[in-house]
DNA sequence: CAAAACAATTTTAAGCTTGAAATTTCTTCC
DNA sequence: GGAAGAAATTTCAAGCTTAAAATTGTTTTG
């Protein structure tokens, strides 16, 4: 099953046929578009997860949350960490558990607003991550490697321009 | 996230001049265009899930699932679900379960080899799905709608390219 | 100054996901 | 024909994720 380090992929079934007479209401390139940003997306993320528990035996929510901190050297608020990383609440109290419990980072109440917590890299954590960062950002490099400056470049604007149409969509344009 | 920079590192193999410019080992053009790849398909995604479990009371995987099957008349080899949804095998298992408890979904054992199970969507889940398919349509529509024909041409070019050079990077090694 | 409102976080219940080990069922090859 | 191996799927343990409810602490207000 495990022919070279995880369950196959098959890339080849994102092209439907899309000699289509554009009736009103055909969505089918947009739809093909969205099909094929997951597939990028989904290629590249599960090969980082991969590696981080191979390499680090991380994960890639604990490599998120630590790359947020390293950027506060005094530490962040639960609250500000969990809309940074855009998951829930809850979901960042129990990252925040492990990673204490680990020694990657600490966690204190404020004193003057006990509801508080901040939470901070460790120099452990600190030290840890920055020999995670880098080999994240070799596997990003390979991975992206195919691509020249100048399409990267393309890629980066066009992406600019879709994420400000989703964000437009999500605020209630049309 | 990140600021609205330009892909300015070259690959390793268009050395030339603007090598001289960088440090050593300087991968931040491609952590950007990851990081807003990243972005644009979890912003999109989370608004998917969100919606079908509003609209529908489902789930994303389960749709998904369900996408595979409706264009299987004759139905699928769980082997080959899971290949398709770029998913663990274990996955498919418990995602089949609970598809065909609410009757969605129809499953065999193939006679000539009792190992093989085919799931197909039955004419209740087909409906269903049809009816989860059209609005689906709809969303990525709202949420790509700021693009132009040819900015999504473009779009869909470059991620090709992406998609590529991930493929070559994940063949090359292990 | 209490009570209500609000804010930050945790808990809970349910579902998703994975890799590895186990199971069941063929297939191959002496 | 039977053992060894391969293939398809399931089981397992652990962790991630979410929305909603609950908890704890602070602020506002009557």
């Amino acid at each position: 099953m495990m022919g070279e380090g995880k369950f196959d992929i098959s890339p080849e079934w994102v092209d439907g046929e899309t000699k289509a007479l554009e009736a009103p209401g055909d969505h089918r390139a947009e739809l093909r578009l969205w099909l094929r940003l997951l597939t990028c997306s989904t290629l590249v993320e599960s090969e980082v997860r991969r590696r981080l528990r191979e390499e680090f035996d991380s994960t890639l929510p604990r490599f998120d949350l630590m790359a947020q901190l390293e950027r506060a050297p005094d530490g962040m608020v639960l609250g500000e960490v969990s809309k940074r990383m855009m998951v829930s609440p809850g979901n960042i109290t129990v990252l925040v558990e492990r990673l204490t419990e680990s020694g990657h980072i600490s966690r204190t109440t404020l004193p003057t607003d006990r509801r508080v917590q901040i939470v901070a890299l460790t120099p452990f954590g600190r030290a840890e991550f920055e020999k995670m960062a880098a080999r994240h950002a070799d596997w990003i490099s390979d991975l992206f490697a195919g691509l020249s400056a100048k399409e990267g470049g393309v890629l980066m604007d066009e992406l600019a321009k879709l994420k400000r149409s989703v964000i437009a969509s999500l605020a209630g344009n049309t």
